[in-house]
DNA sequence: ATAATGATTCGCT
DNA sequence: GCGAATCATTATG
């Protein structure tokens, strides 16, 4: 098992707990009522997969609240209920995992009671563990920044598709999240990415968080 | 049954 | 900065 070169670790150096195991987030931790909080909430822990019999860890860096039903860049807006949307009105700690221009996948966790359809996008992660199946899964020539920075990009990286769309965070053997004891000291804010289509208002809502300074988000500034 | 489109990414100019 | 890739989902007839 290769190490990465400092300067991929260099961010994570401050948190030494990263490298021990964690605490399997449970169903009441995915159950509070605003997902705007809990999309600040979810940066710094960690997303544990075994996919093909490959591991990998990987730490929450960057996420978008989507809000049933008034957000309009929610896809259940309106409580709208179709075959795709109806993974989001499952309880809280549910994956709704969508395909996206018919080419990448996007991994969100459903927040909230059973029938609230809130939904945390996660838009970048940085790796922890198993970058090079993540290297490989990416076929991207060289190792930067780029590998897990963007929402169609980690879910690739760490071996997430539709398979694994509704399943139970809490309880499944494959996939969860884990609580690491890992705090930011700086969160940022801004508008979300991507939703042209919702209007001036949810258009420029600032529901997207990251960890300030962080070299693996998605988007600049 | 048909048509439009997207919570993106990549490569090229 | 621009446009193609690519298909499940959705609305409409």
């Amino acid at each position: 098992m290769t190490r990465l070169p400092d300067r991929y670790t260099a961010h994570l150096r401050q948190f030494p707990q990263l490298m021990v195991t964690g605490q399997r987030l449970s169903a009441n931790a995915f159950a509070h009522e605003d997902v705007v909080q809990h999309s600040r909430d979810l940066l710094g822990k960690v997303i544990v997969t075994h996919i093909d019999g490959q591991r990998t860890e990987s730490l929450i860096v960057e996420t978008e609240a989507y809000r049933a039903p008034d957000d309009r860049a929610c896809h259940a807006h309106l409580n709208r209920y179709t075959q795709r949307t109806k993974t989001m009105f499952e309880p809280g700690g549910t994956a709704y995992i969508y395909l996206c221009y018919g080419i990448h996948h996007l991994f969100n966790i459903i927040t909230g009671p059973a029938g609230m359809a809130h939904a945390v996008l996660i838009r970048a992660v940085a790796p922890i563990a198993g970058w090079e199946v993540m290297q490989s899964r990416r076929a991207r020539p060289r190792v930067d920044f780029q590998l897990t920075a963007g929402p169609g990009k980690l879910s690739q990286a760490i071996g997430l598709t539709r398979a694994l769309n509704g399943v139970a965070l809490d309880t499944h053997p494959d996939v969860w999240i884990e609580d690491r004891s890992v705090t930011f000291d700086e969160i940022a804010a801004g508008p979300r990415i991507g939703i042209d289509y919702a209007g001036d208002y949810w258009k420029a809502v600032p529901w997207r968080f990251w960890w300030a300074g962080c070299p693996w988000v998605s988007v600049k500034r």
